[in-house]
DNA sequence: TTGTTCCAGCTTTTT
DNA sequence: GCTGGAACAA
């Protein structure tokens, strides 16, 4: 047996962890750590080593492309196939227990998965139907509310009685959201885990098989569970100590949506015999800029002590830079991203980080203008589009007739005629006798109260979808996707619209069909579901990437959030403004203010090479002009670790557009004041103000076209006229 | 049924 | 100040 593939590439800590003996085990992995490795070489140790077949044991991960890459590396490293080892997120793993066991969970065979915006959708109708004021009430407080309670664990029944009006009035919300769910078949996200947890711990057989079927339990991202995670893993491993988790609550990001870093500290306690190891060497980052990250996630309370080193050497320092305004700000990115790139740097190396996506847009403009590619993370997602969302709502209602929310979204879509005045009829009917949309819709056919020709839309309408039932039978997957996309009438729809757009939702309908014939059933099915059944349910719980071309090699554009787990040679932490980041929202609240304090310690930590951290002096902000301070977290870093790009002490604020006269001679190296000069790309123009030396000489120039602009002089090429 | 106009809201996001 | 959604008019 060789097992020094396994541990060979290891370091000591890494090792202590990867050959533990079989025990309950917390990992507290640092940024860059190698956290990801650990996991793999650990599953590969137990298999390989420790003798265990690959079907006991269960590693979760958040996210579908992290389940994807730990395969894939555990694959590679064995070099056996691992079908069997069930590798997955939270969500995927308890949607796979609920089909296993859908008579246990109390739910029906042919239970579907909601994604957010359906789920949004529902809620909206449930606020109609109970006559709710959606000003009053908005759908996405109830929607926060109600996963809030899941996360929790509660459901509506276990809900205290209190005085307070508006809890009573949400629990009723909650309570009729569950019904309408139950009765349609219909599962959101957070109830995926919380069916799946009542499951395991209401039904002790069902239990005790997966207790005893997996050995061993592994977790990435621990920090990131929330209760009804936890609780889950509890149940899965009561009894045992072999919960083995992989977790940094300095990079704890997601609090805000039910995330417990509490989690690691309860781990510590209901499993007594466990063993913790820290991974503190960094194979990431530049000594400066992990030093500059420690001393500002040292301000945090509550740690578990951690310092991130490397033996990699200190590398640059990082850069600082004040802008003027955000229109700076973005070109001194962007020029400094050409620079990087005329020297042989490569543009997927670099990115811009930003605290929310409003702020891509600017340097979206500048990488536009210097014909820099981008790709901008984040957005809208394949199957979140609305004409996606159609063609599948008809499929479903087809698997599904009960499918309320599909029913809802496609019976006027395209228009066949079915107004407003015959839908809320449905509704009535439908929540007065307590049954589905489809059944009520059929009632109200036989009532005869309907107009003919609202009465005939109708009929034509239930008829279609039996009709596309019928004909879809006996075809394969992407024919019947094919023949809903064309019969629907949804694919004709679209080609009428307006040229640009509705082209797009043609090719992407399309596309969806194209998606369907490459799905792999094979490989997904184990649960005994229909290839369509897994076809929806794979386009929920997977809405795929945002953007294709990910190939080309270009500058990445994302919030913080989203880069957590990437790494970038060149990073730009943009925007760092009380206010901004931190956000308004979190500086008034301890709590949230040492969350931004870690997300800003993941974003820095991002960087391989070089980190620049910019601010605007001055930013346009909803409409209005901002002055805003530069973030208190740039005073957390130690000035010997941060170089000023823009010498400060010859700043006055921006010139507004009055020119200089002309009897000026005050000059700083090669330009003097009202210098007329010629810039390839904005033309020709006169040199406002001057300021820096050497590398950061920079001029202001008031250019006849382009308007006034900031140029560091070793980039912009200039010439004197 | 479609285009216009008004109005609220404005962190972060995966499943 | 911009955007997306909803309400409204033609």
């Amino acid at each position: 047996m060789d097992i020094t593939s396994i541990i060979e590439s290891l370091n000591d800590a890494q090792r202590l962890a990867v050959t533990a003996p079989s025990q309950a085990m917390l990992i507290l992995a640092g940024a860059g750590s190698g956290k990801t490795r650990v996991l793999v070489h650990r599953i590969a140790w137990q298999i390989q080593v420790g003798g265990h077949a690959a079907h006991s044991i269960m590693a979760v991960t958040f996210t579908n492309k992290a389940a994807k890459e730990m395969r894939a590396r555990i694959e590679h490293l064995l070099n056996i196939p691992t079908h069997n080892l069930w590798i997955g997120t939270f969500h995927g793993i308890a949607h796979r227990l609920l089909r296993r066991h859908s008579k246990e969970a109390k739910l029906p065979e042919t239970f579907q998965v909601m994604d957010s915006g359906d789920q949004l959708r529902v809620i909206k109708r449930l606020l109609n139907t109970l006559n709710l004021d959606d000003s009053k009430w908005p759908p996405r407080e109830v929607q926060w509310y109600i996963n809030a309670q899941k996360d929790e664990g509660i459901r509506a029944r276990h809900s205290m009685e209190t005085g307070d009006p508006y809890q009573r009035q949400m629990l009723i919300v909650y309570k009729a959201y569950e019904e309408l769910c139950d009765r349609s078949g219909l599962v959101d996200f957070a109830e995926l885990l919380l069916r799946g947890h009542e499951l395991l711990r209401d039904n002790p057989d069902v239990l005790e098989f997966y207790q005893n079927r997996f050995q061993h339990i592994h977790v990435d991202e621990f920090q990131d569970t929330n209760t009804i995670q936890y609780a889950w893993l509890r149940l899965l491993t009561d009894g045992k100590d072999n919960l083995f988790v992989v977790g940094d609550d300095d990079q704890s990001i997601y609090g805000w949506r039910g995330a417990k870093i509490e989690n690691i500290y309860s781990f510590q306690k209901h499993y007594p015999n466990h063993q913790v190891i820290k991974l503190e060497q960094n194979y990431r980052s530049t000594g400066n800029i992990l030093k500059a990250a420690n001393k500002i996630i040292a301000n945090n309370t509550g740690r578990m002590g951690k310092e991130l080193w490397t033996d990699a050497g200190e590398g640059e320092p990082c850069s600082l830079y004040a802008a003027f305004n955000e229109q700076d700000e973005a070109y001194f990115v962007v020029e400094r991203i050409r620079t990087w790139i005329n020297q042989g740097g490569s543009r997927s190396d670099t990115a811009i980080l930003y605290r929310s996506n409003a702020q891509s847009r600017l340097f979206e403009e500048k990488l536009m203008a210097t014909g820099t590619p981008y790709r901008v993370y984040g957005g809208l997602r394949f199957f979140d589009r609305a004409e996606i969302k159609n063609a599948l709502a008809y499929l479903r209602l087809m698997a599904n007739p009960d499918d309320d929310a599909s029913f809802e979204r496609v019976i006027n879509t395209p228009t066949r005629g079915i107004g407003a005045k015959a839908i809320d009829d449905i509704r009535l009917i439908a929540r007065d006798q307590s049954i589905s949309l489809w059944t009520a819709a059929v009632a109200l056919i036989n009532q005869r109260n309907l107009s003919a020709r609202a009465t005939n839309a109708l009929i034509g309408f239930l008829e279609l979808i039996k009709a596309l039932n019928q004909q879809a039978t006996d075809l394969a997957l992407y024919e019947k996707v094919k023949l809903v996309v064309e019969k629907s009438g949804l694919i004709g729809l679209y080609q009428k619209e307006k040229m640009d757009k509705g082209e797009e939702k043609v090719e992407n309908l399309e596309e969806l069909v194209n998606a369907a014939r490459l799905f792999d059933f094979d490989q997904q099915n184990e649960e005994g579901m229909s290839e369509l059944d897994l076809f929806l349910t794979h386009a929920a719980l997977e809405s795929g990437d945002s953007q294709a071309d990910d190939y080309e090699d270009c500058v990445q554009l994302m919030t913080i959030h989203s880069a957590k787990g990437l790494e970038f040679k060149l990073v730009f932490l943009v925007g760092m403004e009380e206010g901004l980041f931190p956000s308004q929202q979190s500086v008034d609240d301890f709590v949230r203010l040492e969350e931004e304090r870690r997300l800003c310690y993941v974003g820095m930590t991002r960087a391989m090479q070089q980190l620049y951290l910019t601010y605007a002096e001055s930013r346009r902000l909803y409409g209005r002009e901002s002055y805003p301070r530069p973030s208190r977290f740039l005073r957390e870093i130690p000035s010997e670790l941060i170089q000023e790009v823009r010498l400060r002490a010859t700043v006055s604020r921006p010139a507004t557009n009055i020119q200089p006269k002309h009897s000026s001679s005050i000059s700083v190296g090669s330009y003097k004041l009202g210098q007329r000069v010629q810039h390839e790309k904005f033309g020709e123009g006169v040199v406002l103000q001057i300021e820096g030396s050497g590398a950061q000489e920079r001029v202001q120039v008031n250019f006849k076209q382009a308007g006034v602009k900031w140029l560091m002089l070793s980039f912009a090429k200039l010439t004197t006229l």
